[in-house]
DNA sequence: GCTATCTTGAAACGGTCGTTCCAAGTACCA
DNA sequence: TGGTACTTGGAACGACCGTTTCAAGATAGC
């Protein structure tokens, strides 16, 4: 017998999404939510709850519109080192260009900012951290299967050293760092990566 | 005729960069200043200006304070790439135990803050990626004119690659990442640019 | 159409934000 | 020692914080 939701609550929280992503949860008040999102503080209430939980929610939304798809073509790609090329040239044109352009990366953000006190945000990041360096570590156990790596190239320590430079990109293309010039950096980083004989 | 100080005023900023560094601007009230220094608003505002102005002067002594000291270590040791490897050694160090462990790096932090909405602070950033990435740089000049780099790795790109790096460990050992897997990390990044005929 | 149950709008909560103001205090110079 | 330029303590400012409350509105089952 009970009324319905007036709002599509996934659309909402996309609106969340990008306003914690652009200007960290710190800067952003529930006036901001309330007014990007049209809904009134009731509902918000009793939809996602405080600030703290819309703000989790916010970041899973994230992980599962952003960092998942990108995890996922990067694992299933079976051709190695391109698919890991491929991944940066995606990431590095996503955070320098379009929309969401100097926005950095949201999951980047909250590891540097105050909001990782909480025990659930640390969670949160330690598990993205993971499933980022899994993707990694599954394109270069490939790469090394085809003979794409330099001898002595351990697929598991180099993928913690490519998430070190992803996360890298991120904080530098926050700062208006060019994409250009991201590339180059990436680039050089795959080729110190790559077996002289397969070149 | 006028009264002096009866505070240190440098003592103060030295307690605020500590702040700052830990909390975060945004979630660091003036009230959290006012405790922690033990001064109160009047003298706060009279010596420093407001907390925009208060944060930038915080930035510029962690600078002079942190980074100046130990870029200028990197840049005038002759050693090569065994005083870059000195210099992440050093960095992890400090990231990752003692007083400051889990704080990241202040300037790092302000990078994914949305406190580099200020024009100045932005120019800040600017100025300190270059003068990280000159003093890995000048390193690097270095280790290639001792031969010690595989050929190929040219000083210049490769600096941008270890300053990428660089954020990515401020960034992961803020979120608690262990000391000994960043230097694994680091590691492996240092033998990738490593000339094997100089092992 | 009545009622039960949820949603919605809007006002209001106490608290904290960054900042300002002013009277009282204090050290130096004449 | 008096005058003066500055510092200091502390109250107060208006604005905004995240959150709660409650009456009015809306829907689905009877």
């Amino acid at each position: 017998m009970p009324d319905i939701k007036h709002f599509d609550p996934d659309a909402a929280l996309d609106t969340v999404v990008r306003l914690f992503w652009r200007q960290g949860v710190a800067m952003t008040g529930i006036q901001d939510v309330v007014t990007a999102t049209g809904l009134n503080r009731s509902s918000l209430y009793a939809t996602f709850g405080g600030k703290q939980e819309l703000y989790l929610a916010a970041l899973r939304r994230y992980q599962e519109q952003w960092s998942r798809p990108a995890f996922r073509g990067l694992a299933d790609d079976r051709r190695g080192l391109p698919a890991v090329a491929e991944f940066f040239d995606a990431l590095i044109e996503v955070r320098c260009s379009g929309e969401y352009a100097r926005w950095g990366c949201m999951v980047s953000n909250a590891q540097a900012g105050a909001e990782n006190g909480d025990a659930e945000v640390r969670a949160f990041l330690h598990r993205h951290h993971e499933e980022l360096r899994d993707a990694l570590c599954a394109a270069l156990v490939r790469a090394e299967a085809q003979g794409q790596l330099a001898a002595g190239t351990e697929p598991g320590v180099t993928a913690d050293l490519l998430a070190l430079l992803a996360y890298g990109v991120n904080l530098r293309s926050r700062t208006g760092a060019d994409a250009g010039s991201l590339r180059a950096t990436v680039g050089a980083a795959l080729r110190s990566l790559t077996s002289r004989t397969a070149e």
